[in-house]
DNA sequence: ATAGGGTTAG
């Protein structure tokens, strides 16, 4: 490459020999499929200009490519001009090639413009212009536009493929739209059109991240029917998801038949399978395949540590946890949030909560962000331990910090409240956070929940009395939701007794509101 | 010429 430029450079100089435009083509081209010195580019660019060398067909198009590949819009747009200017009709190519560099740069309006001309004009968008489109509706989130496009090509009997589709399928999994690129995916099939591996691996990967597992295995069983080669990546989302639904049984089945297909397990597989064992507590077993990784020289990542300390964790093995915990730094693994609530969680179970509390400190100093999980096992600990006022400033620390609180965290606040009978206290605080954007929406039903639980029937009533005099719920949900506590507690009298009582707001004959029963009255509270 | 998958939490 750059014997080519010194040699542009040394003609450039030569008597009686002018560049013309071709040669700064050819220079652009080889900068571009050279990685693209795209500042070397817009030098010739301006040397271009300045020589005021006009465009030509051939080289036109050549430039459009280059500019197209590297995304440099204005020089595409420039080349453009010169089309127009003198008189240079753009072939299919050059629209194509065009489309993509605007696309390609986000400038998916633009290309929606040069998209019009074409159909207007002599060259008509061919299936390439077409996925063109559809990648630049997909690349800005547009599933809308892009699926019209695919009417459209239909239509017009522009014949849609593999690829119109799977950029679709790509599009709807990233925005976990299943349904759609389930249809896609049949659409495909009904057209006859070639199944590309990938098109199973999405779907195969949708259905059980969708917690569908058995139809993503049918999946699979349809993609070896059709004659299509499985790959790792699918045995490992499978075998992930079978462990998920509760049957790590099928998982290592599939684990073993992959092997057997000579198919080898790599680091993520392993990954899977050390996580899916600690989860239902074999974590003996999960140790076993860690250091079979370790000693086969795989490449041993923070997804093995975590999985191993918290199923260390949960079966009570916390100096084990810890020993693993010190070892990352030794080994060079970088300890990220997982670990660190892990062990976090571990010393939280165990009412470590010094201990806890000082490993959230280090996460601070060594960097590493504290999550909103890390709050809500710290909050949860914090009240076991009756340390009521501690988990109450580190629920206003994590807000003052802006970390969002989810479901779950407002659960483990609310939980320990009401078990220390402050519910008005957990009321307030909800109320305090739809203010700032943030609804758990089943706040209440935790909270009455957690009451009946304990066997505080009465304060659970009140709660949902108050819930429904302040207008926060309709009184028939919160009846509901009071009956179904009964019920999961045993208490079938309570429930019974709520079940055949006529509650909510009734109306007379003028239409004016009547005074509502209170739950408490209701059941004698 | 245009599309590209899998693992970690209360």
């Amino acid at each position: 490459m750059d014997e080519a430029f010194r040699f542009f450079r040394w003609a450039g100089k030569q008597k009686e020999y002018e560049h013309k435009l071709e040669s700064y083509v050819l220079l652009v081209e080889v900068f571009t499929v050279s990685g693209g010195d795209v500042e070397r580019i817009k030098r010739l660019v301006r040397e271009i200009k300045e020589k005021g060398l006009l465009m030509n067909e051939l080289s036109a198009n050549g430039l459009i490519k280059c500019f197209g590949r590297l995304g440099m819009v204005e020089e595409l747009l420039w080349v453009w001009r010169g089309m127009k200017e003198n008189g240079i009709e753009p072939s299919l190519f050059t629209y194509n090639f065009l489309l993509d560099g605007l696309v390609n740069s986000m400038f998916v309006e633009s290309a929606e413009r040069v998209f019009e001309v074409m159909q207007c004009g002599k060259v008509r968008p061919d299936v390439v212009s077409y996925n063109t489109m559809i990648k630049g509706y997909c690349k800005t989130g547009k599933l809308g536009k892009a699926m019209e496009k695919l009417k459209e090509m239909e239509v017009l009997n522009v014949g849609a493929d593999k690829i119109s589709y799977m950029s679709l399928i790509q599009l709807c999994y990233s925005d976990s739209d299943i349904n759609s690129y389930l249809g896609l995916f049949r659409e495909m099939e009904e057209k006859g059109l070639e199944i590309p591996s990938h098109a199973y691996s999405l779907v195969i990967s949708g259905l059980c991240k969708e917690g569908r597992c058995s139809e993503g295995y049918a999946v699979f069983d349809l993609m070896v029917r059709k004659g299509c080669k499985a790959n790792v990546a699918i045995y490992t989302t499978l075998i992930d998801s079978f462990a998920k639904s509760g049957n790590i049984e099928e998982g290592m089945k599939l684990f073993e038949r992959m092997k057997e297909e000579g198919f080898e397990p790599d680091e993520v597989t392993y990954g899977v399978i050390v996580n899916s064992l600690c989860k239902v507590g074999k974590v003996d077993n999960a140790m076993e395949y860690f250091e079979f990784c370790r000693e086969n020289g795989f490449a041993i990542n923070a997804v093995f540590y975590s999985s191993l300390i918290s199923g260390l964790g949960k079966v009570g093995r916390v100096d084990e946890a810890e020993k693993l915990f010190e070892e990352m730094e030794v080994k060079g693994c970088t300890r990220d949030s997982y670990c660190y609530n892990a062990l976090i969680d571990a010393f939280a179970k165990c009412e470590k909560m010094d201990e806890a509390l000082t490993l959230f400190e280090r996460m601070e100093d060594e960097g590493c962000d504290q999550t909103v999980y890390t709050y809500t096992i710290l909050i949860s600990g914090l009240f076991k331990e009756r340390k009521n006022e501690e988990a109450l400033k580190l629920w206003e620390m994590m807000i003052d910090k802006g970390i969002t609180p989810t479901p779950a965290s407002f659960r483990a606040l609310s939980t320990g409240l009401c078990l220390s009978g402050k519910v008005a206290r957990a009321c307030k605080i909800l109320d305090e956070l739809a203010p700032i954007g943030v609804i758990p929406e089943t706040a209440f039903e935790d909270m009455i929940n957690v009451l009946c639980k304990a066997g505080r029937f009465d304060q659970a009533c009140n709660l949902a009395d108050g819930i429904v005099d302040r207008g926060r719920e309709i009184p028939g949900k919160v009846r509901t939701v009071l009956i179904n506590a009964l019920r999961k507690v045993g208490n079938a009298d309570l429930a019974m007794k709520l079940m055949h009582s006529k509650i909510g707001i009734g109306y007379d004959r003028k239409g004016s509101v009547k005074k509502r029963v209170k739950f408490r009255i209701l059941l004698d509270m």
